[in-house]
DNA sequence: CGGATCCATACCGCTGAGGTATCGGTCGTT
DNA sequence: AACGACCGATACCTCAGCGGTATGGATCCG
């Protein structure tokens, strides 16, 4: 092969990409540079370097604002999934490297607070089995599960649709349930068997809880800021905010709050997930017993 | 961020990952050098780097021979889809900067010579609706669609299960089939109603045909090497081989070939596949148009 | 109109990637 | 057994390019 085609192939690198990430989130080069730890004129460099190699503008930048371009949000999207990957290849190689010096083990993540009886009688169920391997749970927020399946940090994952993105991911149905509203007992919903999502939208005392999004920041809005489900549940207990969960949590549900079924809320389904072509025979058992609950 | 700590996260770069890949893939230091452009010394040394700041093993070399070791084979292939999620990067970026200035199109891919009906179906159906953009069709060996997608080279794929692997890819389901053998007309085997896999296994004068592998290299054995489904074709109404294939495409073969159903291979699904998370407009108006036929 | 803010440019120093020469170990041949 | 061919590792050198500081130029605010 002629060296420089194979070299003319190849426009962008992690760093330049990373780069480029982190001024599309930020949307500032000083903030950027700070976060990569770098001066901002170069980092001016590298991305101007980058679109001039593209062949076309990333970003639409005045000298009081910068903005992505049409071409610039398709690279930060796949250049997020690119650099997921690259994590991956690295975390897994790493993985694989101590499985062989005889420390194996899966790391599995759930959202913290949901599927708790499904994931215990999974945990179960594989434990069981012959050459069952240790089981790392990972609890993290909403949202975050595919991701770190995605950057190879973990190798399973509980995902619910329709709220978790499955896409690119391979899957198998667990569980699909309704919907029911966590109130705070006593509060007038409650005297309600049933309630829809409209009677839920905008009452006065009990705003919607805000989850932090994938940057840690928070929207705006009224609702209490919240980071896990323990938190959130003992605002709701406090009258403070509500939740709409699966209703399998009812069985975790303590004092002081009350479940009532939203009839029309989707359906939600459990899956669990794993990356795709993943060779792991730990996964594959998990799957197994999943499938078998 | 700790900036010390943001840069040893990345330990892996584009430039390593593409020098242990050719490695990987060649077994031989030398050839792999050659491939890439550069001397053999840099390469040496870029993986033994590479290695120690993994801090395991991915090659097992004496001076005579290079194989993978255990997380070799991981980095190897996790490395080549983080390899491919750059390039497809890359290459939509520069797809989306050329929307942006008028000139759209989407990329499908099929199998050369297969669902040859179904694909003119789907074109015109696809033509006819509005706001319809040009399609490119790109025909390519079998085994090659999936990585274009992935490479981001193509927008849509028509695949085949059991035979391409749809893992990582989002798809919808089209057609499923049977599978007919091709036979010389006049050869013996073309007196049956219907064959089984295992009657066409060792006919002598037919040996099955070879396709090229992933390198573009050959695996040994004695059936014709062939490279796309015109030259098949000729082969098998010349008599030196046989070939299975989906029933549809009973409709395109002329003179001098006959089909037999062979009821016991495995059914062939059709499936339109594209990148997980695609975002464009024409590929989800393809996919509808397929979904409609 | 002056100051603050923010991205781009100019210039410099140094890290590190790649090149050449060579070593050391293994296998095949005579 | 000795020699040559082969192949990966090491030593050493050169220079591209990455990051740093200083500064320019444009825009918005008071």
């Amino acid at each position: 092969m002629d060296p420089a085609a194979a070299a003319i192939r190849w426009v962008v690198d992690t760093r330049e990409l990373r780069y480029f990430v982190a001024v599309a989130e930020e949307l500032h080069f000083g903030r950027a540079a700070q976060r990569l730890g770098i001066a901002q004129p170069p980092l001016s460099r590298a991305i101007s370097l980058l679109e001039r190699r593209l062949g076309t503008a990333l970003l639409t930048r005045t000298s009081r604002s910068v903005a992505l371009t049409e071409p610039g949000a398709v690279l930060l999207r796949e250049g997020r999934t690119a650099l997921d990957a690259l994590e991956a290849a690295e975390h897994r190689t790493r993985r694989s490297a101590r499985a062989a010096e005889g420390e194996a083990g899966v790391v599995l993540v759930a959202k913290a607070g949901a599927s708790g009886e499904l994931l215990a009688k999974l945990l179960d169920a594989y434990a069981a089995e012959p050459g069952a391997v240790r089981v790392d749970v990972e609890l993290c927020g909403p949202g975050q599960q595919a991701r770190l399946l995605r950057s190879g940090r973990a190798d399973v994952a509980l995902l619910h649709r329709p709220f978790d993105d499955t896409s690119g991911l391979d899957v198998e149905e667990l569980l699909t349930e309704g919907q029911v509203a966590v109130l705070p007992a006593g509060h007038p919903l409650t005297a309600h068997r049933e309630l829809r999502l409209a009677d839920l939208d905008d009452v006065p005392d009990l705003p919607h809880p805000r989850w932090p999004g994938p940057d840690g920041s928070y929207a705006a809005g009224r609702g209490p800021e919240v980071r896990d489900s323990t938190q959130l549940l003992q605002l709701v207990s406090l009258g403070r905010t509500l939740m709409v969960v699966p209703g399998s949590v009812r069985a975790q549900l303590g004092e002081g709050v009350v479940a009532v079924p939203v009839v029309d809320a989707p359906e939600v389904t459990t899956v669990i997930a794993w990356p795709p072509h993943s060779r792991s025979r730990a996964v594959a058992g998990l799957v197994q017993a999943a499938l078998r609950l």
